[in-house]
DNA sequence: AAAACAAGCAACCGCCAATTT
DNA sequence: GAAATTGGCGGTTGCTTGTTT
């Protein structure tokens, strides 16, 4: 059975906030705190929801908020943890104290996803958006194949046609191998720990300023018309991102079983938590459909395991962290 | 000066998980 | 154990303000 939304009773006023309702509000929850969301509407003599009275306090009357525009340090924490985490605006606000859910989420919607996709990235994926280049890419070649069309406008247009349908074979097997080289790793939210394993050793990846660069001069055309791609370095760095590392070691204060996995993050962009840790556990036969909550609480950095398994989304199960600062 | 458009943001909505009855 | 209730979250909407035409 399901439940009446708690504002669909007759008469309770919606929209924007008063003043005089806002003193009301905090009076009340000054006074007697906020036990119960549904009653204190009631309790505090307004003509509200229950839930609309604690989104106003939550986003905007508490008295811990931080107002005002976001600091650079700000904006690198949302852009390392929205890399990681997606759209956990819960979890994204929680490492930035007196910032809530809504303010950082209309944060990123209105400003940092913008910036991504000016940028070049994917604001989803955080990766090169390589459609974006194969596209650019392919509109180049096309202008190349229409001024050699024109160039040679003597030939008859079906040896023309033909041409331009051999050039399209060439080019679609030039985008993927394009899309091969431009994905060396696969993506984080993979659950397969083998294959996260092997993302992450070869992290290295992740941090080296590679990109792609097109040349739109048409002398470095081939003679059928196909442009050629090298990758260079700088243009497009990948400096937004945390970096991932393999950790020096892993001790338990707890015993874990040859079952057991450990994972682990390095944020070291994040003040006050350089390591984030957490141990699961899981069965041989399906590792990366039965992650059981955490086995130990306690994890410290002391000696090297050669075994431990590296998992970069360990964010992504924020609630499971155990924080070691 | 006015209309059209864009950006920013507070607030709402629906869904879900946890808790209570 | 099932149903009802509550709080929390993420997506979306629509109003306000600023900018451009």
């Amino acid at each position: 059975m399901g439940r009446s939304p708690c504002c669909d009773e007759i008469g309770l006023k919606k929209g924007p906030w008063t003043p005089e309702e806002d003193q009301k509000l905090v009076n009340h929850i000054q006074k007697y705190g906020h036990a119960s969301w549904r009653a204190l509407p009631k309790l505090a003599g307004l003509n509200r929801c229950g839930k609309s009275c604690r989104l106003r306090w939550t986003n905007y009357l508490r008295p811990d908020i931080k107002r005002g525009k976001f600091s650079k340090e700000e904006e690198q924490t949302i852009l390392d943890l929205h890399a990681i985490l997606g759209n956990k605006w819960s979890a994204i606000a929680s490492h930035l104290p007196g910032r809530t859910d809504n303010e950082v989420k209309n944060f990123w919607n209105t400003h940092l996803k913008k910036k991504l996709i000016q940028m070049g990235y994917d604001p989803m994926t955080h990766q090169p958006r390589t459609d974006d280049i194969i596209s650019g890419l392919s509109h180049l070649i096309a202008l190349a194949n229409l001024k050699e069309l024109l160039d040679h406008h003597h030939q008859p247009w079906e040896q023309s046609l033909s041409r331009l349908q051999e050039e399209a074979i060439q080019l679609a097997r030039l985008q993927s191998l394009q899309q091969h080289l431009l994905l060396p790793q696969a993506s984080f939210t993979e659950a397969d720990p083998n294959t996260v394993n092997s993302i992450t050793n070869s992290t290295s990846l992740m941090n080296k300023d590679t990109t792609i660069n097109v040349s739109n001069d048409t002398s470095s055309m081939s003679s059928n018309g196909i442009g050629s791609a090298q990758f260079v370095n700088d243009s497009i760095p990948f400096s937004h991102m945390p970096e991932l590392k393999t950790p020096p070691s892993c001790s338990y204060e707890a015993p874990l079983s040859n079952k057991d996995m450990v994972q682990f993050y390095q944020a070291e962009s994040y003040p006050n938590s350089p390591w984030l840790l957490s141990c699961s556990s899981t069965t041989p036969s399906s590792p990366s459909s039965h992650v059981v909550p955490p086995v130990t609480t306690e994890v410290s950095l002391t000696n090297v395991e050669d075994s431990c398994t590296i998992w970069p989304e360990i964010l992504l199960e924020d609630p499971l962290f155990k924080m070691i600062s």
